[in-house]
DNA sequence: TCATAGTTAGAACTTCGTTCATATTTATTC
DNA sequence: GAATAAATATGAACGAAGTTCTAACTATGA
């Protein structure tokens, strides 16, 4: 028993260590340039090893991507389990996603990879499933704050459904990551601070659903008052996403 | 001078067939799965011949890009010359958008896999250079109803920039794109009609910036006259992305 | 008709992802 | 504690696919 628990957790150790160093290789090079002898050779096994951990190349890249998903997960749900109106909260949906970039800068690339046909049909079903299920969270987190909404009477939903209620904000952050993560767009056309301007966004859209209490979306102060206490009561374990109006440091991608 | 001329529509010729024939496959296989000699096997070429057009395989895949590229770029700029008013000209970006998805059905996934790192750092500098200028009229139209908007009187920016405003609808419609052509998550998230969703959502933010005239954006009936006229007056020579209301022939996506 | 320039062909080369037979380590039994 | 068996690690070898190279071919012009 032990010893078995002993072999489990070398195992387990050692799909960490790999996943590490791919992780670290996929920054550097990118998943196609990614070359399996080379990780092998940084995380000192053989290549013959890094098959009894995973089938393919591909799953690799399903693991470091669940692992992104997973951590998007739980910062929805505590942002869906915020006491603070419901408004705020799916404001806060936007942050918790430009937090997400800061802890894994290169996760978006990974999880965007990892959807495109070619790649997705290359890897393991059940490899896929487990990605794919970790998101869950994500989508029930969003919605049920915007069941939140409707049952509290800040949102009255119309012709709505609360799925196209949330595919709206859904659509505006992976827009943003599209935009600002693909290669050759922000430097031609320039933009500074996506993800404020995507908070901005959010704050537009909300008023355009008449998402009550409304606010001035132009108020910048209070946007980052808003992120300053977002920060403080949610994620006081997190470095701040946003750099805060009357101090310097931080870090704003 | 003749022969001269003669040879280079045969090498264009050639190469229309290359790329039509890679169309084909990318659509069938993916990228990441055509195969340069199937690739010359279907086109009734050599492998080598392949490369006295593309100097290498992610080169193919730019040119298929700035085809689609082109075509919205010519597509918006339509609809920033349409004789209506600045808010309509911006809410039919979306619609011609969609009109594209329809006229390439693989178009996104192409410019996506593109826009990865991973296959931009293979491609040759020069040919993802004219990728990318293709593109430069999406977003000199989008500016250019933005910019009459505020001259007319229909937008009061406050502390936007015309780009930031932009950007706004191009991440909506970018994370429209990126969801539904995403492997797996609308199978997962049901949602139909994503590109209508878009258009309500269009109809949302531009409420939410205030941007004159006001619409009811619950108003479906006035959407779809919307796109009605839209159609008829800007792209008659087209299929309408839309399946009319009172009309079930027509295609939707 | 011959010389030249351009084009085509597809075999050979190269670069990986993957596999597999062998070596090695660990666990069990006498 | 040595011997056997099972599990695991190894990296050379395999095979698939992108790219290159050179010999053969075609068309043009003198």
């Amino acid at each position: 028993m032990t010893t078995l628990s002993r072999r489990e957790r070398e195992f387990a150790a050692r799909e960490r260590c790999i996943l590490d160093h791919a992780r670290d290789l996929v920054r550097e090079v990118g998943f196609l340039n990614l070359q399996m002898a080379e990780l092998a050779r940084r995380a000192e096994y053989a290549t013959g090893t890094l098959y009894h951990h995973f089938r393919c190349k591909e799953d690799i890249l399903f693991r470091l991507a669940a692992e992104g998903v997973e951590l998007r997960s739980r910062f929805f749900e505590r942002v869906a389990a915020w006491a603070a109106c419901s408004r705020d909260r799916m404001a806060g949906m936007g942050y918790a996603d430009w937090l997400l970039v800061n802890a894994y800068p290169d996760h978006f690339r990974i999880e965007q990879l990892a959807k495109a046909v070619d790649i997705w049909d290359r890897a393991t079903p059940d490899v896929r499933e487990a990605m794919m299920s970790k998101g869950e969270g994500c989508g029930n987190a969003i919605l049920s704050v915007v069941d939140d909404a409707i049952a509290a009477g800040d949102l009255v939903p119309g012709t709505r459904s609360p799925q196209q209620i949330s595919f709206s904000f859904w659509t505006m952050s992976a827009g943003t990551h599209t935009v600002t993560h693909a290669a050759g767009i922000l430097e031609r056309f320039e933009m500074r601070d996506p993800y404020v301007i995507l908070a901005r966004n959010y704050q537009v859209m909300l008023n355009g659903l008449n998402w009550k209490p409304l606010q001035n979306a132009e108020d910048d102060a209070a946007l980052y008052a808003f992120f300053d206490r977002l920060h403080a009561e949610v994620f006081p374990d997190h470095q701040p996403a946003h750099r805060s109006q009357r101090d310097d440091s931080g870090d704003s991608r």
